[in-house]
DNA sequence: ACCCTCACG
DNA sequence: ACGTACGTGAGGGTA
């Protein structure tokens, strides 16, 4: 049977707040309320396990009972700031959870309460109640009952008809009659004054009704009470009409509208982190596998050894097998391979590296293009096996850009969470198997070759099951067409590294470490004290407590110090400027000349770097160990990081090849506004044109500070726009930001249309998509939380005009590839940084290159815009500029 | 493990 | 009244 909860939002908050201590998180934000009011929550979902909830809550400070009873709730004592505050926390875990709530001007929660609980008492719902408000008793009914809480937070006692009868006597009708009679202080309900629950009750018990009692007043015990009655009469009519829940509040929503799925911990944890929510963390997280029992069943698996091997060699004809490669540590470019398990699905293999190596059939296998393999992450496994020795070639599926693809922003792309997500059962998690941290064992012999066996048989079970999704919703062709011919392309690329200048590099991080030193005595010198410069927190008790700068910004755990509030502070004390510098140099020190350092080949002086191809929400690449995605370039003292990296052959050169604007040009073409396709079709500077539209003047009349307010503003039409964001990015008022954008909107009204149209379509799909189909869901688009819901709108804008420049320039990695092997020529791609590629190339091919690049680059696909691309090239990075 | 800060597009 | 520009990864400090 449907069992509805409701739950009077305001009285379990107050209860909550103040039955524990006043806690604060580590950012000062008090959340005890919120601690007490979820603990709540999560007991009464998990003990009533309800079909549907709702959570209601007081709207405002006047209702409609002001309109008869102007005093009503007039001793009221206002709620405390710190409980108000945290009323929006609770909203979000109610978000979070899944849990609908609900406020209405004029109405209190208990009206809202009273309006669904006899509803659902029509359509023959159970229904709890749960509050700390004895006036909610009188909604009780066969089938409405009431948690009211106790002491603490989550001890509550259950009323039902029964227990009213024996705690007073009564109906639950009569509770109004009692508050008629001896009224309510806590809501300046005032009854009849001298009467209390002891009279009340005796008299109730005699006549019912306050209209029963006021009908026989005569015959009423002891003159002094007669008395007060009869003087009192409209006053207790009036305390019973107060008291009175109102159930027939005019709601937007049925019933059906609050079902309750069980909780997604996905959607819940991310928020009980923020909020330090430890314990109940621990719980979601702990509780659920227990719950599941998760049905784990070892497949059933061979070991092969030198001499059996050849009992195996039939299975090697199948048409398709899974491959699954043990390594030792995530990075496949230091890592060794542990052991490798085949499987056709039915049969599982696992084979000791060793015993790989010299098994012919097997080595044969892997590097024959014609034998299909499925794998999960490909580049991985197949550079982890070349650097053992062993070719490998003919994959045709990758289970980890399939579930990528599939939805990139799901919590996790390991193996154990797509067979979680994909398939009934599990997969025991590495971390599980192998321990994590301090902890980590290496397994061997039948431990591992099992781990092996299940994860491998895993990839057959998950191929057709990703197969069929991508054809469902049409992502086949980004996948087969695009992804799985990345991945070749990156494998390639890191496979051959970047040669760093090692003598230069640390010729380089000598001069800055100099440079580090002298800033440091400066700064002792001009602060009067040592501290440690890099601790945010040392910081800022110099700047703010000992010299007394004005504090601009705050973090949740103290001052920021923050460059753009440095720069503000500059002008009031020298020692400002030394900090942004230090800073700066610090970062090219530790970051980039030692991290890339670390990272170097003691063999070849080479960086190996991983794009990630499954990891960012918009089907950009990332990079890691190193990132070479973010070489320092705007200032010219970190641009000198650029001139280590230089060409791995002698008379080679480094050469650069990037998209002009590409966003923009990506944004005209699918918003198809007029006059941004004009720009872009004449040839024009966008952010000059920008500033002509929105300023009104001619090219001559642009000013440097108007092309800059323009660019600004194109950024931010790129990145969703906000009138915040855009203030804070050219340090004017809000107001002025608005302003800007307002009459972009109106220079570019296709624009405006565009933004409009992507925002409605995900609101009614759930999803927004790129040129090339990827798609990206926004759960948040209709979310009732404001930050949530505006921060969906941002992406549903950005995401679209992101993600296809992301699709473009992958596009033209593909065919350049193509290009460079058809041709024959030896240049090499090294590196992709968003909207650039970087080669290295003889000298000699810079030429041919150069026209191959841009032609393959401007037409990777064809737009409504033409597409535009620079090249050059140089000695090293930073001279190919 | 998390926060702050900062490097890139 | 609310509070955020979009997408990333890395290093150092702190708890």
């Amino acid at each position: 049977m449907d069992k509805l909860v409701l739950i009077d939002g305001n009285s379990i908050a107050f209860r909550a707040f103040y039955a524990l201590p006043l806690l604060t998180n580590s950012s000062g934000t008090y959340t005890n309320a919120a601690y007490g009011f979820t603990m709540m929550l999560m007991k009464v979902l998990e003990e009533e396990k309800p079909s549907h909830v709702l959570v209601a809550f007081d709207a405002g400070r006047t209702t409609f009972r002001h309109d008869t009873y102007q005093e009503y709730k007039g001793t009221r004592d206002k709620t405390p700031g710190e409980l108000s505050e945290q009323l929006p926390l609770i909203k979000e875990v109610l978000d979070a959870f899944g849990v609908r709530h609900f406020e209405l001007d004029r109405y209190e929660a208990d009206d809202i309460i009273g309006t669904l609980a006899k509803q659902g008492d029509a359509d023959g719902m159970a229904v709890r109640i749960v509050t700390g408000d004895k006036d909610l008793l009188q909604l009780v009914t066969d089938r409405i009952s009431i948690l009211m809480t106790r002491k603490g937070v989550t001890d509550a006692e259950r009323y039902d008809k029964q227990a009213i009868r024996d705690k007073y006597g009564l109906q639950p009708e009569q509770i109004v009659d009692l508050k008629g009679l001896m009224g309510d202080n806590s809501d300046n309900i005032p009854g009849i004054p001298g009467v209390g629950e002891k009279t009340a009750l005796k008299l109730l018990h005699q006549f019912e009704t306050v209209e029963g009692v006021l009908d026989h007043i005569a015959d009423l015990p002891g003159k002094k009470l007669k008395e007060r009655v009869e003087e009192h009469q409209e006053q207790a009519r009036l305390s019973k009409e107060l008291a009175t829940i109102y159930c027939e509040v005019p709601l937007d929503f049925s019933l059906q509208d609050l079902a309750y799925r069980d909780i997604e911990r996905n959607r819940v944890a991310p928020v009980f982190k923020r909020l330090e929510f430890k314990t109940l963390l621990d719980r979601i997280q702990t509780d659920e596998p227990q719950q599941e029992a998760k049905k784990t069943k070892d497949v059933p698996y061979r070991q092969v050894t030198n001499d059996n091997a050849h009992q195996w060699e039939s299975l090697l004809e199948a048409d398709e097998l899974a491959l699954f490669v043990e390594k030792t540590a995530p990075n496949y470019h230091r890592a060794d391979v542990l052991g490798i398990a085949l499987s056709d699905g039915e049969e599982q293999l696992y084979v000791p590296l060793e015993t790989a190596k010299e098994w012919k059939a097997l080595t044969d296998w892997l590097a024959d293009e014609n034998k299909k393999k499925i794998a999960y992450d490909i580049k991985g496994t197949q550079i982890a096996l070349r650097r053992h020795g062993l070719a490998s070639a003919g994959y045709d599926f990758d289970v980890l850009l399939a579930s990528y693809v599939i939805n990139a922003s799901e919590s996790g792309h390991e193996l154990s969470d797509i067979v979680e997500r994909k398939l009934d059962g599990s997969l025991p998690e590495d971390d599980a198997v192998y321990g994590k941290g301090a902890k980590r064992k290496q397994l061997e012999g039948e431990e591992l070759a099992a781990h092996l066996a299940n994860k491998v048989h895993a990839l057959t079970s998950l191929k057709p099951v990703l197969d069929d999704e991508l054809r469902t919703y049409q992502l086949d062709a980004l996948f087969y067409d695009l992804e799985m011919p990345v991945t070749h392309v990156l494998t390639e690329m890191e496979w051959i590294g970047v040669k760093v200048d090692k003598r230069q590099l640390r010729a380089l991080g000598d001069e800055l470490q100099e440079r580090l030193n002298e800033l440091t005595t400066t700064i002792y010198q001009l602060a009067g004290t040592e501290f440690n410069i890099n601790s945010p927190k040392q910081l800022g008790e110099i700047l703010f407590d000992k010299l007394g700068l004005p504090v601009l910004k705050k973090t949740k755990t103290g001052y920021s110090t923050s460059a753009d509030v440095l720069e503000r502070l500059a002008p009031q004390h020298e020692v400002v400027e030394q900090i942004l510098h230090y800073r700066q140099v610090g970062k090219l020190i530790s970051t980039y000349v030692e991290g890339l350092l670390k990272e170097m080949t003691a063999a070849e002086d080479k960086i190996h770097t991983r794009f990630q191809q499954a990891t960012t929400a918009t089907g950009r690449l990332s990079s890691t160990d190193p990132n070479l995605q973010n070489i320092p370039i705007r200032l010219e003292e970190g641009r000198r990081i650029r001139q280590v990296f230089v060409p791995a052959e002698p008379e080679w050169v480094i050469v650069s090849a990037d998209y002009s604007q590409i966003e923009l040009r990506v944004l005209a073409h699918l918003s198809q506004d007029e006059g941004l396709m004009e720009a872009f079709a004449k040839g024009m500077d966008v952010h000059t044109k920008t500033a002509m539209d929105v300023f009104g003047v001619d090219a001559e009349g642009v000013t440097s500070l108007m092309r800059r307010h323009a660019k600004a503003v194109n950024f931010g039409i790129v990145y969703g726009i906000s009138d915040y964001g855009l203030s804070q990015s050219l340090n004017i008022t809000r107001k002025e930001a608005a302003a800007f954008i307002e009459r972009y909107f109106a220079s570019y009204p296709g624009v405006k249309q565009y933004m409009d149209d992507v925002i409605r379509q995900a609101k009614t799909e759930g999803y927004v998509t790129t040129m090339l189909h990827r798609r990206r869901y926004l759960p948040d688009i209709n979310s009732r939380n404001y930050n949530l819901r505006s921060f969906a709108e941002r992406t549903a804008m950005n995401t679209p005009i992101q993600g296809s420049a992301a699709d473009i320039i992958k596009q033209a990695m593909v065919e350049m590839q193509r290009v460079l092997q058809v041709e024959g020529l030896n240049s090499r791609l090294l590196l992709q940084v968003h909207d650039e590629l970087i080669f290295e190339a003889p000298q000699t091919e810079v030429d041919v290159l150069s026209e191959r690049v841009v032609q393959v680059m401007e037409g990777a696909v064809e737009l409504s815009v033409p597409l535009k691309v620079d090249v050059s090239a140089g000695k090293t990075w930073y001279e190919a500029k």
